[in-house]
DNA sequence: CTCGTCTACGAAAACCTTTTCGTAGAATAA
DNA sequence: TTATTCTACGAAAAGGTTTTCGTAGACGAG
């Protein structure tokens, strides 16, 4: 153990223990000739501060959390980097918390945040968070938290998204203006704001074209792969009614869909064209390259982060609640051609 | 804030802190009828212990820390999915860091940690750390460490690593196999193992079959992207003695490669055969599919903090240093047909 | 000489929990 | 009866830092 605290440096010193704690944290009640021997000797003595002992005074974690789905996403782990960008920049430390998309998950952490253990917190909502009590009660405590991507609906509050409406539609239309007269729409979620945005403007985007929406071509998918994998071999494998363009709201549905048409021999973009939202960095690289519209995913987690932090140093400040929206781009590749 | 602490509750029920804080730990000196008060009023006042608190009064912070070169990464993502499994079904909170591959933030980072903010450290070296000073004064501390694929050479210390030698040596006589005659590697360091012992295993599987080893097909990358690009690029582009192969020891020069070919309209694999370690989940999607060297990440994740967490129960136990090495698999594809 | 003002530092409280030690009363044993 | 052991709890210290408040001495002004 570092076991040199402010008392051993003091008694080192010859000073008291508040003169020392001074000192390091140059104090202007402090001469310059005593801050040097001071600093000198916890240099000598390599002297590291107690976080404990700190926070427990100061009532400051320089922490932030962190609460994602996953980070073997593309998405989120591109968000996070941003976010933990931004905290090292401030000095803050970054407690990550991975709910796996379950909703248990969720909920335990968010209690477990409500200890004062961070300064703020960062969350983007697992798949099936319907209730947002917990939100609620962790926003009771008076903590600063920004929601990114996967924001609540029911709850005022300072977010970080996409223009999902308009990226919805743009993806529908176009397929449609490539084509396409059936489109599947593959969801993750019924419960998140981001899905009912982006299928939102997947059906106004067939209602301007005068295309009727099918409900057996809206895929609600869930977290279990295999699952997701038949629910589209199956839409895919029907003889008649088959979508010839799909929309996924969601990379790893598109990922699961270029599999089911390798499985069953569905040539891409000639008998099904698609796009999906992703991060991939591979997308131009797949066979055949994958359209895909594309949210700014680093920046959102820089920007969330810094409103976050804009939140923790002026609280005084604010009543106002931000609510940022950066765009998406859609790219078009070889698999809506 | 949660203002509600041991004494508010002390003085709500007609007890002592000390009576109160030893019902909530139950402990057998607490009757059993004031323990069911205790609890039902820390319900009541939605009561939260404060974390620093216990921690500084216990030494102990319930927390571990990961440091990672990068998150965009799938290898790195997935590794931290297993950290983050195995940290949150013990009730730790997990501290994440990125060094972004650059060594000042490295050392400034595990001179943090000694603080003692963290009761175990998990750590990935980056590329250009040659020194260890840094980690050997960490150590220094007593701080329980395990080091996970990037780990130091010259310290003795518990690791969790991949059979490194073996799959470069491996991944060479496929592509020789496959008809190769000059195989260039593709490097991401002079100083990490990993780099060495993949490089090794390439050397020997040439020198097996006779095939003299040419240092200008020994690239060494470094972590600006461009610069990759172009390094690849002039040796694609040379009329002669260009590679038929290509033995990339990450992820990203693959993938630098590919865009490379497609650029200079290089056929993989008919004009040059590529192998990568890699964790991509659509390598089997690429165009051409990519033939990998797959290290199991999650489950190297999952042992590192397994082992960690068995360092920090029992400290008693341990003299003995664990090498773990797991086993990566080759998946033959396309690229190398 | 007195008063006020700096300068440079120290004492002690505060932050909240945990743990050690002590004790009063009750029960049991001798 | 007296001595011992439980039972259930409280007082206080400990953990390390930060902050508030106080003070001793130096200095200049009046």
């Amino acid at each position: 153990m570092s076991n040199t605290n402010l008392k051993k440096l003091a008694e080192e010193l010859g000073l008291s223990i508040s003169s020392v704690s001074k000192a390091l944290r140059d104090s202007y009640e402090i001469s310059a000739e005593t801050k040097k021997r001071v600093l000198a000797m916890a240099e000598k003595m390599n002297y590291q501060p107690n976080p404990f002992a700190s926070s427990l005074r100061r009532k400051k974690s320089v922490t932030i959390a962190v609460v994602i789905p996953e980070i073997a996403n593309n998405f989120f782990a591109l968000a996070l980097d941003g976010i933990q960008m931004v905290a090292q920049q401030k000095g803050y430390h970054l407690l990550t918390y991975l709910t796996h998309e379950d909703y248990k998950n969720e909920e335990a952490t968010i209690r477990h945040l409500q200890g004062g253990r961070v300064d703020g917190v960062l969350i983007s909502l697992c798949r099936d968070t319907e209730s947002i009590h917990h939100l609620v009660s962790l926003h009771e405590t008076g903590i600063p938290m920004v929601f990114f991507d996967r924001v609540p609906e029911q709850m005022d509050c300072p977010t970080v998204t996409t223009d999902d409406y308009e990226s919805g539609f743009k993806a529908t239309e176009h397929l449609i203006n490539a084509g396409c007269k059936k489109i599947a729409c593959l969801s993750l979620s019924n419960y998140l704001s981001i899905t009912h945005k982006r299928m939102k403007g997947y059906e106004d985007a067939l209602k301007k074209h005068d295309i009727k929406l099918d409900p057996k071509l809206v895929i609600q998918c869930n977290n279990d792969n295999e699952n997701n994998l038949n629910l589209i071999k199956n839409m895919l494998s029907a003889k008649k009614d088959r979508p010839d363009g799909i929309f996924a709201t969601v990379e790893k549905l598109a990922i699961s869909t270029y599999y089911v048409c390798n499985d069953i021999k569905l040539k891409i973009p000639q008998q099904i064209k698609i796009i999906s939202f992703s991060n991939l960095r591979t997308a131009s690289l797949l066979s055949p390259s994958l359209s895909t519209i594309t949210q700014p995913a680093f920046e959102i987690g820089k920007e969330s982060a810094s409103l976050l932090f804009r939140m923790i140093e002026k609280k005084t400040f604010g009543n106002r609640i931000d609510k940022i929206v950066l765009k998406s781009s859609l790219i078009e590749r070889n698999s809506s051609k």
